[in-house]
DNA sequence: CCGGGCCTTTACCGACCGGTCTATTTTTAC
DNA sequence: GTAAAAATAGACCGGTCGGTAAAGGCCCGG
């Protein structure tokens, strides 16, 4: 049971946790409701629709991820590449911390499910993506001046395909249910390059 | 509307389309026979329960899939790894005709949408991914037979790991709803090395 | 011409869906 | 103290959900 103190908080945690564990079609208001001790004349007070929610729950595991996984990851207390390694490292631990069940991406989970039918979704799940491939982007900058990569590679398309990636390894694991395949396949996610292209 | 001559047929590749183009979800059994013209009794008659049906629905996309994409991909008329990028072409160009709204993999969409929710499908779709992987393994065999890759490399971990990129890849191009992404991702995806373990 | 599967048709079911409404309680502001 | 505003409560809505039941038509071997 979801214990914040705010009802509003408490709605978005509750449906944040299931949605994420579950997807958004198989959760409803009702059950959302419960989990957060509150009833459903609060709900409608707080949120004019089931939709208009879940763009509110995109928020909070944003935020909930950069605080968790991105900062702690990209603290700039070790070279740009091995904070790359950190990441991984931390998503392992976090994929195999999931009450037996592997839940893989939250943000991964919603577009696959929601994209073709909700566009306003669609379109903050690719802000979502565009801000974590910022991130990779800014670490590839990193790593360039450190001398750990080449000028070569294009690092907008790199971080986008690191991105993809570790999606993907993220949906193989979930798929699978097993977590090991995330350390399995993290060797080549450091290692990912897209060269500039010619012309 | 779907013409297919027999009613089971017709109700699997109504059932196929929709919940590709949208999620498992969001397709309900009404629609998937009004679109199938077919009554609501002959659904039942056929397949126990919509559940049931998407089992079927899986087996029909991974013949559509085989057929049409990895049979001609890695045909042995060209060199091994030219195979691979001959499969990314083709998936290209596919992704790019599904009428404005770019689909992504219907694997990859159900396995994040159900994975969690339902033990069966998420079986399932775990053997089609091994099935696909198996075809990637077999290639980059052949690939190190006519000297292409190194014997250093894992070929089962390297092959999953091409597959996981894919996925990932496509998540992105959905995402973003650009098919132009799959193009400039595509590089990296014959170039993906897991090494062999040390120990 | 008959009987029996196979398939189809139609009407129907209870449960649950997202969402609304109105009244009431609690909090806030002056 | 009081009134407005914010929040809560809970009954209620039409619609749709997956699924059922029973009867009727069709085609077949005999």
């Amino acid at each position: 049971m979801i214990t914040e103190p705010d009802s509003r908080q408490r709605i978005i945690a509750s449906a944040r946790d299931l949605i994420y564990s579950r997807s958004y079609a198989d959760v409803g208001v009702a059950e959302i409701c419960e989990q957060a001790a509150v009833k459903k004349g609060s709900f409608y007070h707080f949120f004019p629709s089931k939709q208009e929610l879940s763009l509110a729950v995109i928020d909070d595991m944003r935020t909930l991820m950069e605080d968790q996984i991105l900062i702690p990851a990209f603290a700039r207390d070790i070279p740009p590449l091995q904070r790359l390694q950190r990441f991984v490292d931390n998503l392992y631990e976090f994929q195999r911390g999931t009450a037996g069940r592997l839940l893989g991406c939250p943000f991964g989970n919603l577009a696959l499910e929601m994209a073709t039918s909700d566009e306003s979704i669609r379109r903050k799940l690719a802000e979502v993506f565009a801000g974590i491939q910022a991130r990779f982007e800014h670490v590839l900058d990193e790593a360039l001046s450190a001398g750990e990569i080449e000028s070569s590679i294009d690092r907008p398309a790199t971080a986008q395909a690191m991105l993809a990636y570790f999606e993907g390894v993220l949906m193989m694991a979930k798929t699978a249910n097993d977590p090991e395949i995330i350390r399995k396949l993290a060797s080549a996610f450091i290692q990912i390059r897209i060269p500039r292209m010619a012309g």
